[in-house]
DNA sequence: ACAACATTGTCGCCTAGGTGACAATCTTCG
DNA sequence: CGAAGATTGTCACCTAGGCGACAATGTTGT
């Protein structure tokens, strides 16, 4: 699956040599609101679309576009990872979802000539495609099946904002962040943990802050620590290095299943 | 208010004459939350798209679908109006959004040939045309046209999602219904209010419960109608007939753009 | 018209989780 | 290296809003 890549990834440079573009699909609706834009392009689509791209190396914290903006291209991301988010007047931030490679973002908003809703900010060194959205319209008018894979992935992110809410709503912070963590252990799995990681656990491999996880569930600061804490202390989870390790998946899902389908 | 869709119950006729499908764009990303599918559709899109429909009449709170199910279906609200929402174990009921007359809803489990992931049921006497997700496939397949109008669809729900993510988040119960009632005057602007409404107020057109309104921006029932209470009695809505009209619109703009742009 | 059911209004009590305030570590980068 | 800045851990305190329990009032089907 990673070769079809090789010819996206070379004239400009290894990026994605990476096992990133490997999501293994979960059985929810999570796994695929973290579906592969561009490895679900055949490969003549993805030459079409990346031809009339162009690419964008961006530092850590870099932002990539802000609310209010009038920009709206649409971006790939080629490695590292994007967050999005809100921020509301209270000065409050929400992430609605990050972008690892080969995930699209910036779509939500093509059909908005209007401004930017959301901030995209890089949350490591990350590299983008970014598209101009005339171009990006016209490829998908030219290109009916990419702009069914448009519509599926769409349609993924309008199913896994759905369950969001529902927990929001009806979950506590626990549950919350042990479905947080299990989500993007799903997202990162494929690839072994580097980090002496005990068989059968998930790694979390992305890098999130306390504050970053109360920013997605919902929650606050403290409350994210002492949880995580607690957590820890029934060996639900264990911190190794810079990340998160689930210790018993299994143990964990069932968890889940009873308070959420 | 239905008699302006006594020409889509007919067969097919010249829908789209009719003012409610001209929802008037808000500032805010809701109103096109609520875009209308069908009359953004050209005639001859509207024809190729509903000759392959058949039409269903629901009594009030008939089910269309429910969440397992393997149908996956789209469909066109003709009139009258669907609730969307989902269940969580605990039995808790959120509701993710209210489709109404010419609005598609099930595109997003299009993609997903596997189970409906939420529950679709008439909000009161209602009228959908049904659509097999292979010929609407089929049908955007051969429509780019219409293919990007559904893009166009799904991202304002993205948008919609989000932003009430943000508010769930940061706001409290007395803005979230406040901002719930613009969004539903908003969308059921266009006509004017039957029942005496006096110059200025927003009618708020839609039969909502007390219960509904908490599935809706998950609170209480008790809560809501405390706070709706309280809404009263500082005189920003007035309930007339069965429904709510808010009092001095503008003074409700302020008091949310404040609180959240 | 009436029984069965759904909706609303309002109590009082109770807890999950927000807030502020520090101190103790980590990271970064000049 | 070392200072400025992030990140974490943990207090004590406080409140928005959930929950149960009724009574009153509306709505519906037959």
């Amino acid at each position: 699956m990673n070769n079809l890549f090789e010819h996206v990834l070379n004239p400009l440079s290894d990026i994605g040599t990476n096992d990133f573009f490997n999501i293994d699909e979960g059985e929810d609706a999570w796994s695929d609101a973290h579906a592969n834009f561009l490895s679900s392009l055949s490969e003549s689509e993805t030459k079409d679309l990346l031809k009339c791209s162009h690419r964008l190396d961006l530092k850590s914290r870099d932002y990539l576009f802000r609310a209010g903006d009038h920009s709206n291209d649409v971006y790939i991301v080629a490695g590292g990872c994007i967050r999005l988010f809100q921020v509301s007047p209270t000065g409050k931030e929400t992430i609605l979802w990050f972008s690892f490679p080969g995930e699209i973002f910036g779509i939500a908003e093509l059909s908005r000539g209007n401004e930017r809703q959301l901030y995209a900010v890089a949350n490591e060194a990350t590299q983008v495609f970014s598209i101009r959205s005339k171009d990006f319209t016209q490829f998908l008018g030219t290109h009916p099946e990419a702009a069914m894979k448009a519509i599926g992935i769409l349609s993924a992110r309008v199913r896994a904002l759905g369950h969001i809410l529902v927990g929001l709503t009806s979950d506590n912070v626990e549950t919350r962040i042990a479905r947080l963590l299990m989500r993007f252990a799903a997202v990162s799995s494929g690839t072994r943990c580097c980090a002496g990681s005990t068989e059968g656990e998930l790694c979390v491999r992305v890098r999130l802050t306390h504050q970053d996880i109360a920013n997605l569930i919902g929650a606050s600061r403290q409350t994210v620590s002492t949880t995580l804490a607690h957590l820890r202390k029934i060996d639900a989870v264990r911190t190794v290095d810079q990340h998160i390790h689930i210790v018993q998946p299994d143990h964990m899902r069932r968890l889940l299943g009873l308070s959420a389908a």
